[in-house]
DNA sequence: CATTTAAATGTAGTTTAATTACATCGGTGG
DNA sequence: CCACCGATGTAATTAAACTACATTTAAATG
């Protein structure tokens, strides 16, 4: 946890010497972790080992671990208080929280994606004959996305943003069929139908979700992330963030398993588009 | 500049004793900075003052400063000393880099993005009687994507995909049309000719793309943003989660700009998508 | 190939910072 | 009003980091 919030949600808990302690750190964290103990001390008005017992109360092990856990809790961000746009944030503010707040997303979805679970999600992958991509709403985007980025492989792959689409190519699925479907929720009835009937035709489901939903329990591989909702109005969704990324593991272990000649093959692909392109001129 | 990349990039410059100080705490960062001069001189094999001077050579003022630094940069991210992916990458370590990279792409987006420029679209989006968003290839998935966002706010939004429906648009646009395209590049042919017959018929044009490309040049407003290119071939394109996360920032932007009353409105659409959920049920 | 010189590294001593043990102050309940 | 406990400070101790200097190693020149 974040050292900074962690003495902000203390302050209470704090004696009144540790208090004056909290507020001058609070204050000018960057002078903080840069001052010894007994700058520290007297800034504060007062003794160097009540500096170093405020330390303590916050589970480090003395002052020198104790700035160690400041500055990276500086690092990390947090330069806005707060994540969530108000409406009185100018154009610099809300541009900020938006980036910061997408940052945070990757980072929570990164900790809870199992690499094991991706592993096996990529051995169907490798294997499979042909690869579908569902997504409805805002997860169709990521979906395109998948499509755009498989493709490249040289495998069949296709993308279907209509529940009709989705059930049809279910019916002449088999075996060989793998089923990416996507959706933040999970919750999302004519999805988890679609994973249901999937299965029923013998493909592979992965999906690409939060934990014990409805279409995780529907799927052969349930790739979970958590991702912190978007309560508020403002947030955007960096629920498709999170699952673009996601997508870009499944097709980078993809190209990991197949070798090198395969990546040849990848580099011929690239070096297709650049008659589409003006020449960069190298100054 | 982070700590760990000034470590790797001067690497060949360091003496003997110096590089073997660098690569224990490449090895391993984290138990690096718990250590005390003494335990780590031990670890490289090494006397203290050589690792002293190690850390005066990397521009701090010591070891404890060094460790500052050290802290910092791993809250930061890094903690694989390299993003990039390697053919030899465990799951693991793969997820981990995937994430780690599209993070700090997102980072430099946000460093490089002129929240002034932001404004000053928000305004002609606000303006707009119609917002068209072009995308070509993997930029497509982002105009579909954003077709999605401002869809919501009930203004007449469309996203095309295809060179001759965009040129198509073009014809009919006039004075209210706003055409945002996105590109990262900002050199495919096909779309900076658009941009050019756009701006013919009077229409505004928005640009997401890098700095100084031939798009950028042809468009009213060009919101560029710094993103490490691709160089190598298993890197995902980060430049699309920027363009994402730039769409997010215009689309909070608008909804800022547009006041309370409108908001409720928004509040209503999400509430229309409830139907199509199965419920969740609370422990 | 020997010799000189400079750079690199280590050793031991010095200084500074952090911690501990203990004393004192201040408030609270009996 | 006093006894006790928690909070705070003082002074001594310990540990860490740094400096000065000695030694080694490598490079260069005659």
């Amino acid at each position: 946890m974040n050292t900074i919030d962690k003495i902000q949600k203390n302050l209470a808990n704090f004696s009144k010497s540790e208090r004056k302690v909290a507020e001058v750190i609070l204050a000018e964290p960057q002078i903080a972790i840069q001052s010894s103990i007994a700058t520290l001390a007297k800034m504060a008005d007062v003794s160097e080992p009540t500096v170093n017992r405020f330390c303590r109360r916050l589970d480090t092990k003395g002052f020198p671990d104790f700035k160690l856990h400041l500055a990276q809790s500086l690092a990390n961000g947090t330069p806005y208080v707060s994540r969530h746009v108000e409406a009185s944030d100018s154009p610099e503010s809300y541009t900020g929280k938006i980036f910061e707040s997408s940052m945070a997303a990757l980072d929570s979805a990164k900790q809870s994606i199992d690499p094991q679970l991706v592993n096996r999600a990529v051995d169907l992958l490798t294997q499979a004959k042909q690869i579908h991509f569902f997504g409805l709403g805002a997860s169709a985007a990521v979906a395109h996305d998948a499509q755009n980025k498989f493709f490249r492989f040289n495998v069949p792959v296709i993308c279907f943003d209509d529940p009709l689409m989705m059930r049809m190519s279910c019916i002449n699925a088999g075996e060989g069929t793998v089923m990416v479907l996507i959706s933040h929720t999970g919750r999302t009835k004519a999805l988890v139908e679609i994973a249901a009937l999937a299965r029923q035709n013998d493909a592979h489901v992965i999906a690409i979700t939060t934990k014990d939903s409805p279409l995780a329990r529907e799927s052969s591989i349930a790739l979970t992330m958590d991702v912190p909702e978007d309560t508020d109005l403002y947030m955007p969704m960096a629920s498709r963030l999170a699952q673009m990324v996601a997508i870009d593991v499944l097709a980078t272990g993809f190209t990991l398993r197949r070798g090198a000649r395969f990546r040849d093959n990848l580099k011929r692909v690239k070096e297709a588009l650049r008659e589409s392109r003006y020449e960069k001129v190298s100054l």
